[in-house]
DNA sequence: CGACACGACTAGAACGTTCTAGAGTCGGAG
DNA sequence: CTCCGACTCTAGAACGTTCTAGTCGTGTCG
């Protein structure tokens, strides 16, 4: 099964009669080969069902083209930031390379296989490594970081403007009718101060600085629920959540204690993951703007591959509210 | 920023004052070099921040222990097989190399970005291309298809025993005191004929024929949806679904039209999807045996790469029932 | 005391590409 | 008729490893 060698750039010009080089010049598409030759090569090739050797193609060529992106398995939208990274990449004419988080494989571990593998720059989605080692690593390649906050200079930086985001909830319930209005933040989790803080800024803008209550909340159901029973004995009119997961966790918790969503209270989550979207659940919530976070990732990490002069470092992008139907009228 | 060459095998053997031979000898753990000198070259190496080039290394070692996985994103259970695999993998000393199937990114795409990174073999999760292309591609490296039937038998299949798991759900319903069982399957989904299947055999074996009722669903939520409100002018007591995002679609009807689950209708889903786990849904469903079954594809796949006599080229693994809120009494 | 096995080390050829430098060929301008 | 430039093509050296076939000591044994 499986027995004969691979066939290379040799066999494909022996076949075709002409030397390796100029195999090499059509595969690549590059000038130098009369269209006669370039249609006869590539028709041999395509007969011996040629496949470059991306390895040796890059150990030759020194810049390889090609993007390291870590991400973490069973994390909200990190399937959907991997779908516009490869668009945006393909986009550039670049390669993708992925290297995965998972329980029990930490991002060294995912970070150092993708240096062996000699990638021009890593993508680091939502990394939770301290920012001195973030540091160190943009030493020896363009690092962009993102959907996290990195105050190091040497490493670049694609995140939403949460703050903007929790603007943008508040707002919304406030023009609901909402005065008394909980935020439910995400514990040590990375942007929960911006959330937070967000949460702050947007009450005391409105003057409602009197109903500010922060309960501490975390990245999964159970806190969630934990956070909601808290609440319980004096429930707010609506609450603003530090994520998705952790809003479903809260708005069962409500309604298994007989509390109506929106009637009795709102509830607005953050991420747009995909099960927010479920009929079922059906959640109002912060969306961040994939698209343009992917491509602006991607144009950074190509910008210092390519020696490109860069404006900011730190690329902030607004959200957008997702209004479904856990809010209503206070 | 990020300036200087990387440091190769050269720059070691240099610095330490030996042979570029003697420190690959080193790096590889490889017999051949005292104690002494090796502490020395790793000392050195570390100095030097070092980082092996495993393009090179595979490009020259012929065999390149790197495994290629093809999953889906936005995909039940493809992060949790991913997380397995990562495992597994590790346990018998072989890396691996990931290619996403995104909206925009078929299959065959993802395929040939592994081919040419030159793996030893590829994992597919769920293949959706015909499996007349999988016997091609067999025939030039060894093919692991996970969850899903492929007959020729140039592939290997690693897959749940999925009729199995109707009759579990089945079986389940029935001890409940439920007859009136009926199925909404997965249209032209993957395995949605076996399971089909499954329900068909489980309700003959109980004497149900009579109530044997297969609904067209799909894969998505609105599948499920459909299919629930064809079944609501006479409802059964209890539906299996082909997957658990279908059932959601299938619960949210139902309730929505004043049904209670499970008093009035028991449900069952399929997938164990992490968010059917959510407090929320609470769904009973099938669970695959994610451990078992990476494990064996691994194995399987390395067994191919070095030429191991193989067994039985079709593993099917049996699933487990996980009982959850949805389903009750009839 | 010579043969010889053994351990520590090294030189140089691979691997499959790309790249640099240059070799033919042809047509047209001088 | 010569010379030049443009075009097509080729030889051979990289790239950073691993692997094969050694070389050189050193010690053991007959």
């Amino acid at each position: 099964m499986s027995g004969e060698r691979r066939v290379t750039l040799a066999d494909v010009a022996a076949a075709a009669g002409v030397s390796v080089a100029l195999v090499s010049i059509v595969m690549r598409d590059a000038p130098g080969a009369s269209a006669a030759t370039r249609a006869r090569v590539l028709e041999v090739a395509r007969q011996l069902d040629y496949q470059p050797d991306s390895r040796a193609r890059l150990l030759r060529s020194g810049q390889s083209r090609l993007l390291g992106v870590v991400f973490g398995v069973m994390h909200p939208f990190h399937d959907d930031l991997l779908t516009g990274l490869y668009d945006a990449a393909e986009r550039v004419g670049y390669e993708l390379t992925l290297s995965a988080v998972t329980p029990r494989r930490d991002e060294r571990t995912a970070i150092s296989g993708l240096l062996q593998d000699r990638c021009a720059a890593l993508v680091l989605l939502g990394p939770r490594i301290p920012s001195a080692e973030l540091a160190t690593l943009a030493g020896r390649l363009p690092v962009v970081a993102m959907m996290r906050t990195v105050r190091q200079r040497q490493v670049d930086v694609v995140r939403t403007d949460d703050g903007r985001g929790l603007h943008l909830a508040v707002d919304h319930l406030v023009a609901l009718g909402h005065q008394n209005i909980a935020h439910v933040d995400g514990g040590r989790w990375l942007s929960s101060a911006e959330r937070r803080q967000g949460y702050r800024e947007a009450m005391r803008g409105h003057g409602l600085q009197a109903y500010e209550r922060v309960v501490i909340g975390g990245f999964g159901e159970e806190d969630g629920a934990r956070a909601a029973r808290e609440l319980l004995d004096q429930p707010p009119t609506a609450v603003t959540v530090f994520n998705d997961l952790s809003a479903t966790g809260l708005l069962d918790v409500l309604r298994r204690h007989g509390l109506s969503v929106p009637g009795d209270i709102s509830v607005v989550g953050y991420d747009d993951s995909s099960f927010s979207r479920l009929a079922h659940i059906d959640l109002t919530t912060v969306a961040q703007d994939i698209e343009t976070m992917t491509t602006l990732a991607v144009a950074r990490a190509v910008e210092r591959i390519e020696g490109a002069p860069v404006a900011h470092r730190e690329m902030v992008i607004p959200p957008r509210l997702v209004v479904r139907g856990t809010t209503g009228q206070a």
